[in-house]
DNA sequence: AAAATAGTGTCTTTCAGACAGTATACA
DNA sequence: TGTATACTGTCTGAAAGACACTATTTT
């Protein structure tokens, strides 16, 4: 390792003398279903760890960044197209992949409920529930499923990042569709942080924000008083960065 | 393209067929200098980029995991030992560097006066401030430092996460020795956030907080009333993720 | 009218900002 | 005693939690 700590990006020193490590993106595709933060896995079906969950990932080609690559997995193996995508964080622990030295970027993928459900119908990947601490899959069956790799702890942090941003970003609406109700909105909140809020002070707090944009339309299908619908509009600037 | 995507984790695929992007590690090294938030930065003696300043990295070996190849860095780049690390962002536009297709995972270190002087005196870095947005490195001379590939990029990001993170989190006691008075802590949280705080709901807050200790001993040298010494105690637990 | 949820008014508590005051060191 | 900074008491205003109340829709 001595020799690899020399002037390498300084020189013209050329690692291409040394073993370099393969990259790939994995993706944490996170979304509410039924009132739960549920993830989707896919099911390995080759060794390693055949058998167990793992998130959708792909190798990074060498002319695409990571970005393109985190949203070339996403089409081509959940089937999905434009779910917002953030960077999570990088995992490189020398023996998180058996076979071979593999430094994954983790990306954080939020989805509306229609894309989760358009997901799973494409059968590509399965539903889980995330609980506990650290964050368990927890599928249909209440049975937790086995993760490959460090996706447990991947799970987690990207569970743990959402609750940290979830109540001054715009992840929120991210699960929502253009226009939804502050009900809707307050639900996102509370599954994503597995507490129940107080309304009132919830609805100042959106409102007062100035992001939401009353439409005067209000929702149908409800056999009760409907609510007013209301979009993402305007002038929103995240409070604090990340 | 379309080939890489194919059940490249979930089969036998063979990574090694395809050529593969180099990693490297590149660390943003702050310190509280002057009251001002700094950065350590080395000047490229070889192009690309010649005589331009950049963040002191260097190539993840094979065999090595992330943090410890940031700590080599530090260690072997920098001169230090024992400082705060933790990750912060990856880099990896296909254009970054125009030699060679190089993907960075980005450290965030925080140091102590004291050793932002021994790594100066080293001779490997020089300080320099960090003014405006996007951050500008402004040297001794107030003149800006020109920096390397999108290394501005990185330590923009640095700084307003750290700006996030700083009042939350026990990142500002990075900066301070074990023994520390409340004005000094106020004067790293002010450096960081570049704007005055208010001195008793600073001390309120940081004392309701229950990390710190009163150690009942005083500072010395200070030609006026000493302030009592705190170092950083027991029960912390961060309030929120990142 | 009953049921159910939407939406609001208001009291209380908590906490940050402001500012002035007291305390204690050295010169 | 003067000066400089440490440290605190207290007022005010902003915002959250709690809770009860009114409003509006379907059945």
């Amino acid at each position: 390792m001595a020799d690899i700590s020399d002037d390498a990006l300084l020189g013209d020193y050329d690692p291409a003398a040394y073993a370099r490590p393969s990259v790939t993106v994995d993706l944490v595709l996170l979304g509410i279903r039924r009132g739960r933060l549920s993830a989707l896995l896919m099911r390995r079906e080759q060794p390693p760890q055949a058998g167990r969950w793992a998130l959708p990932g792909g190798f990074v080609a060498i002319d695409e960044s990571l970005d393109a690559a985190a949203a070339r997995v996403l089409r081509d193996k959940v089937g999905l197209d434009g779910a917002h995508l953030e960077q999570l964080y990088s995992f490189g622990a020398v023996d998180r992949n058996p076979r071979m030295r593999i430094i994954t970027i983790a990306y954080l993928a939020l989805l509306r409920e229609e894309q989760v459900e358009a997901a799973v119908r494409a059968g590509q990947v399965a539903v889980a529930a995330l609980e506990g601490d650290p964050a368990a899959a927890i599928g249909e069956d209440r049975a937790p499923l086995p993760l490959a790799f460090d996706h447990q702890a991947i799970l987690t942090l990207a569970r743990d990042r959402l609750r940290g941003k979830i109540d001054y970003s715009d992840l929120a609406f991210a699960f929502l569709p253009p226009r939804f109700t502050l009900r809707a909105l307050q639900d996102v909140h509370e599954a994503v942080l597995g507490t129940p809020l107080n309304k009132p002070a919830f609805r100042r707090r959106m409102l007062d924000r100035g992001w939401l944009v009353a439409t005067g339309l209000r929702e149908d299908e409800a056999s009760h008083r409907p609510a007013e619908l209301f979009t993402l509009g305007g002038a929103r600037r995240p409070a604090r960065s990340q």
